[in-house]
DNA sequence: AAGGTTCGTCTACATTTGTCAACAATAATT
DNA sequence: AATTATTGTTGACAAATGTAGACGAACCTT
């Protein structure tokens, strides 16, 4: 099955940043890390990790009576699938300015302040002068968009 | 009651937009506008408007027979909220990239760009070498974290 | 006044998610 | 071998979500 890559809950979040994190965990060890930030019984967490499996995002290579888990989509994409997905929710004239605010919350690293520099650059060459607003049906016309039209 | 503003499933983010957008309507014109974009039957769109209400996230006035309804949180506060909530499930040394990721796949405005460049410039006075990965527990030491602390 | 239309509320039902307890198989200990 | 601990699997149940039919009150038409 093809792993259901932007069905990740909450909760199931949690388990998958472990094991993202240290590659291959068992059942114990999950349980042991998960519970020092989480009130989660033994129970709980091994249902998300039954889930996971499920859903095809953990893999399992058997060791001795065990199980070891491990990610089968690397972090990354999973996160730039998720964050994507959620920007696909907001008003498209409005991302940008919501991208400003999350920035200036966000604890950035020089490195990557750098590289989004560069990426800004680059894309200020072809940038439109504005985004419209598409939270209407085509037809529709989005009276904040006729405002700025007739700026 | 207060708005539970991190608590809007998809389908009522899809209602949000149109109410945002429009500021004022009827659940006449939220339907006939909402089906022009997704395959709803007026029922579910009913069931939507009352759980937004039920959520304090719409609020009524009534124009006669009818109500209009109307947000009571406003819309970028809104989107804030979510996409901060969505970023705190993520590795706090990946998030950066993760922008990164992001930004080249947005458009975005002349406007925007310039406002993510003068927030970036700002920050960047003091942005710290490395912003450390905060997936596992404290005690617990991430391996990635070693390997770039020994760099 | 009678019949159709509009609109809000209620009920319903399958899934998904958060949370667990109980159980069975297997391994480790005494 | 008997007992205990470990670990994966099942079953459970409430709350949230996606989806929608049915009903009743209010309104408009004729």
């Amino acid at each position: 099955m093809t792993p259901k890559i932007d069905d990740i809950s909450p909760a199931e979040w949690e388990v998958m940043r472990i094991v993202w994190t240290k590659g291959e965990v068992s059942s114990h060890d999950l349980i042991s890390l998960l519970q020092q930030k989480r009130d989660w019984s033994d129970s709980t967490i091994k249902t998300l990790i039954g889930r996971l499996v499920k859903k095809a995002l953990l893999q399992t290579t058997k060791d001795g009576r065990r199980f070891l888990y491990s990610a089968t989509v690397a972090e990354g994409i999973a996160m730039d699938s998720n964050v994507q997905a959620m920007f696909a929710n907001l008003c498209a004239m409005k991302r940008g300015q919501t991208l400003v605010n999350l920035i200036k919350e966000l604890p950035l690293a020089q490195a990557d302040i750098t590289a989004l520099q560069a990426v800004l650059a680059d894309k200020a060459k072809t940038a439109p002068e504005m985004v419209p607003c598409d939270c209407l049906p085509d037809e529709t016309q989005c009276e904040t968009c006729e405002v700025n039209d007739h700026e």
